[in-house]
DNA sequence: CTGAAAGCGCTTACAG
DNA sequence: CTGAAAGCGCTTACAG
């Protein structure tokens, strides 16, 4: 009733069990006959090779580890849908670690699960892939990681949205719906993405010659509640923006809600727009125009870009960064001002 | 440079490795003065134990794999959260795979999963957790596991959501509002989760009396999309519903959608209730009437109920089916019926 | 209370 | 093209 070995294989096929090892590895230099055999007895005696045999002397886990802090639910499911499509063509598996990036004890967090499993490689979702001591340490002890939306993309592997253009066409588009009076609510500022966002609506604006009024640049931290004491900080505001700008949709679907709540009507009253085209950005009345981040597109490149350098070994300060576009959606929360 | 061995901290002690085993295996019958100087030694060479060799001579591989199949973002990531606290307490990992239930490789799939990660149990979700070929397969090869939301929980471990009362709590709340003519949105066919929340809708009902008309019992399959053609139909009665209830909140909000879109104001002109009170729910304008599934104690329950077998090695037609109440959470989304 | 030997199931390095 | 030996880093079973 025990699992069959490699020697009973062996035995079996009449060979020795290095040569077992070399058929169920694909080498070459098998007489077809020989490895005939063999197949056939793998196949007779229904075996599978042992992981942890292999893993003690291979030195690999054959795992990749996601690590995260509190994403959103649609990043996260985007991502390990994407990441997992990766690593099983491969053959590989997903481990999944969620942290806090804030923590003091980070670090040894990271580095005892590194321990406990022995990942092949790591997947760092931002902010955990800005944490600069994480990171030096992950290079001494020259382990695999590649990092999402880091802050800084000049050392290593990395995937980056290009938030900054992608923000930048978003506020053009209200622009060209004669907007002048366009409100930004920012992201978390831990976050590289809600940086870049900000820096992408501040040039369209300076652009187009408008000098941007700081009254209706608000601070919000990505979710729904800070979206809402934003949106009641703008409409005190003696004069109200015409359009609103959220650096997330989750924000965005926090404005719509005070909008609603004070009985102002999206597009009509005032414009909306998002960024990330969550699917709530679609099921909210009325849906909402966004920015598109293709998250499995993100997972899938940055798994591929981790398992190709572990893969062939030349970790010697590999570089390399990816950039992915943001598509413009646009759908009916924003309009003509009429103004 | 290379990482020290149980067989290094056994020289620098200067004790035998079993001894350093003992040590680090928290044994009893050392001698308080040999541990210490093994924990010194361990300290001093910054040891950690590779899982490799453990996981070899144990035959175990300390991971839990989570399975699902296209789950909500929010139900998915709640579940996460709490198998990770459950596991992260007793020093295990997560795995994470991603399957199709209806596939006809699922039996194969799932044990090659297996076989390539040896994982210590199985957590699935639900509807995989009714793939009956699957269980079989499971228990015959004496593969521990918990089912999440399974139509059986008459063997094994099972946690389950009492969808059934809790959709008759909901029921009740209309019809306390004066509400008769109560729509009913069916979830998806597969899942024992719709087949007992249509339950709960109907005994309601028909506790108080009201005959069930069909033609306000809609299918729908978990979705959005779904939603609204369900909405469209019923909003085509010739005499309206004048509420609705829909088996989850994606296809409340589905409804709602279709409803402003239709002009009809909620709840001024209909009400409207879901289940699960995924983030969503409390998002939307008006904020939605629903049942809370408390995602996160789900899986830390169904991850304590796993650990709890394979870690005591009891399996022996080992039995415990664990119910979980939802919870009413009244928002704005209902009110009174007027006519 | 401690240790020497054998074993878990593979691969690596070498020999022929 | 194939194999015997040693090794990966732990634990189990046994002896003292």
């Amino acid at each position: 009733m025990k699992n069959p070995t490699i020697v009973d294989v062996a035995k079996h096929a009449g060979v020795s069990k290095k040569t077992v090892s070399r058929v169920i590895n694909d080498e070459s230099g098998v007489k077809p006959e020989t490895r005939n055999k063999v197949l056939a007895s793998v196949k007779a005696l229904n075996f599978t090779r042992n992981p942890f045999g292999l893993s003690l002397a291979r030195k690999r886990s054959f795992l990749v580890a996601l690590i995260y802090d509190n994403p959103s639910p649609s990043f996260l499911v985007g991502l390990q849908s994407g990441i997992t499509t990766a690593c099983q063509a491969r053959n590989l598996g997903l481990y999944i670690h969620n942290c806090d990036y804030q923590s003091a004890s980070l670090v040894d967090d990271i580095e005892q699960m590194i321990d406990r499993t022995m990942v092949d490689g790591l997947i760092l979702t931002s902010p955990v892939s800005d944490q600069q001591p994480l990171l030096r340490r992950l290079r001494e002890r020259n382990i695999a990681f590649v990092a999402i939306n880091p802050s800084d993309d000049s050392q290593g592997l990395s995937v980056r949205v290009d938030h900054f253009s992608a923000a930048k066409a978003m506020t053009r588009h209200l622009l060209d719906l004669n907007h002048q009076r366009i409100a930004f609510i920012k992201g978390h500022p831990d976050l590289f993405s809600s940086i870049r966002r900000q820096a992408g609506f501040r040039e369209a604006m300076t652009e187009s010659g408008i000098t941007i009024d700081e009254d209706l640049v608000v601070q919000g931290v990505n979710n729904f509640e800070s979206a809402r004491i934003a949106t009641q900080q703008l409409l005190q505001l003696p004069q109200r923006p015409t359009a609103i700008f959220a650096s997330n949709d989750e924000m965005a679907v926090g404005a719509l809600y005070e909008l609603n709540k004070t009985g102002l009507k999206v597009p009509e009253d005032i414009s909306l727009a998002g960024f990330d085209d969550i699917p709530v950005a679609a099921h909210v009345w009325p849906p909402l125009t966004t920015i598109k981040q293709p998250f499995g597109e993100i997972g899938h490149t940055a798994a591929s870009m981790l398992i190709e350098q572990f893969q062939h070994k030349n970790r010697k300060n590999y570089h390399s960064s990816n950039l992915i576009n943001g598509q413009l959606i646009l759908r009916e929360s924003t309009s003509r001002n009429k103004a």
